[in-house]
DNA sequence: TATACTTTGTGTCATAATAACACTATTAGG
DNA sequence: CCTAATAGTGTTATTATGACACAAAGTATA
């Protein structure tokens, strides 16, 4: 930093504001959706966008994005993970405001949604079927997301929090197939996660039309965080 | 965003102030060294810091880091991408401050350094040799850059962009090793690269001490950002 | 109650990638 | 011309992958 003046004045500078953005992905029907808000005023009045807002002087960042998403969908208690800070000048008609963006995977069946004051609706819109003029440049974010999440999902165990406590095999494979968009081998994809030791059976089936599904849940605390799970391994892993 | 009044005052929130660090990596004599800068005033006076400094209103996130590496190190042209934000409430005494963080790979040799007057010095440290008592959350910064570079390496030719125009396989199996802090075959990591179609013979050889050694160039634009190069391929290539 | 249908789950095998390691090649220096 | 040093290649066992056939366990229906 190169403000180093003993008699350091905070106001010297013209600061920009400061803003978080979240972008929420949900599971409904098997679909990746992610969720939006329908801004009420200017700018972008009636336009879709992602939910967010300023961060106060006295929160991390982390803890912004966290409330921001509370107060305007009702959503909380969720995986999140920092994505990227956008910051060109000119994306908001405002001001200059530095967004940092986050993502955030929720268990769609565990939350509630609500709309806050602020917004004329809140919605769940899939992936591919994103609604036009998106307010900002929240389409850029969006698609930054997207991307992310699909580059994660080869080498965390991200996809695990979409999913409810318990699961088959099969959704989990559904859930892969959906958000990288190519059929996966049944056989295969059972084998990987067979030697990942990352899953525990309940013992638990799970009815359906054909053979009922095993309900697995994951093993211990692997589930924080990014627990690696490759598609192909690295090295060979030691046995605990 | 949640503000959204027709009326809208930009002086109404307190705001934050936000600066870009850049965390520049370079070799030097094989060993992989991060720059930093000696602080002349406070905070944090004498203590070694990230170079860095305030974003201003009218530029970019990645200008701004550009520009400070500059001003404070002479250092231009060089790759770069955004690292983390780091954001929390107390890391600056002066005042809440934001700071996106970026990370910068530079050929050591290309570049000479300046000492700004912001700082008593500029220099390279070993990354495994950093000094004490960083200035601000510097340190935790620097570690996150590391893990990220490393990490990073496994799936891209970020390590290419550490290197002269035309190097032997030798010096690039050397950076691996280096930065990933382990050995590795030199017939398996040869034939990754040959099959890679990344490189491109010069036809030059390098004297050294015994057999000398090929020099290779990268071949054509593949260079730029971070073109997939993995220890374990994915899929099959298709032929150009 | 048998038969079709649907979905879950397993077995197998050819091929490709990896890791390990032995070997050859080309220079410099005595 | 022998040795040390470094560059570079070949070979092989093991493991991971991709493709696909097959078996198992339910529901629906005649």
């Amino acid at each position: 930093m190169t403000e180093t003046a003993e008699n350091y004045d905070a106001t010297k500078y013209e600061r920009p504001s400061v803003t978080v953005d979240v972008v929420i992905f949900g599971l409904r029907s098997g679909r990746l959706h992610v969720l939006m808000v329908q801004r009420k005023h200017w700018p972008y009045a009636d336009h879709w966008a992602i939910p967010g807002g300023f961060v106060n002087m006295d929160e991390s960042l982390e803890m912004a994005a966290r409330r921001e998403l509370e107060e305007e969908t009702g959503v909380h208690d969720v995986y999140m993970e920092q994505l990227y800070t956008f910051g060109e000048p000119g994306r908001d008609p405002r001001t200059r405001v530095i967004s940092v963006a986050y993502f955030a995977l929720i268990r769609t069946e565990e939350q509630a949604l609500q709309v806050s004051d602020e917004s004329n609706a809140v919605r769940w819109f899939p992936v591919d079927e994103l609604p036009k003029d998106l307010a900002f440049d929240h389409e850029k974010i969006l698609r930054f997301a997207i991307d992310r999440l699909r580059s994660k999902l080869e080498y965390t165990t991200l996809a695990f929090q979409l999913l409810p406590k318990e699961f088959s095999l099969p959704k989990l494979k559904r859930i892969y197939e959906e958000i990288l968009g190519e059929k996966l081998d049944k056989a295969n994809f059972y084998r990987k996660l067979r030697d990942s030791d990352l899953l525990e059976d309940t013992g638990k089936l799970l009815n359906s039309r054909g053979r009922p599904a095993r309900l697995y849940r994951f093993r211990d605390s692997r589930i924080e965080g990014d627990f690696v799970f490759r598609y192909r391994e690295a090295k060979k892993k030691d046995e605990g």
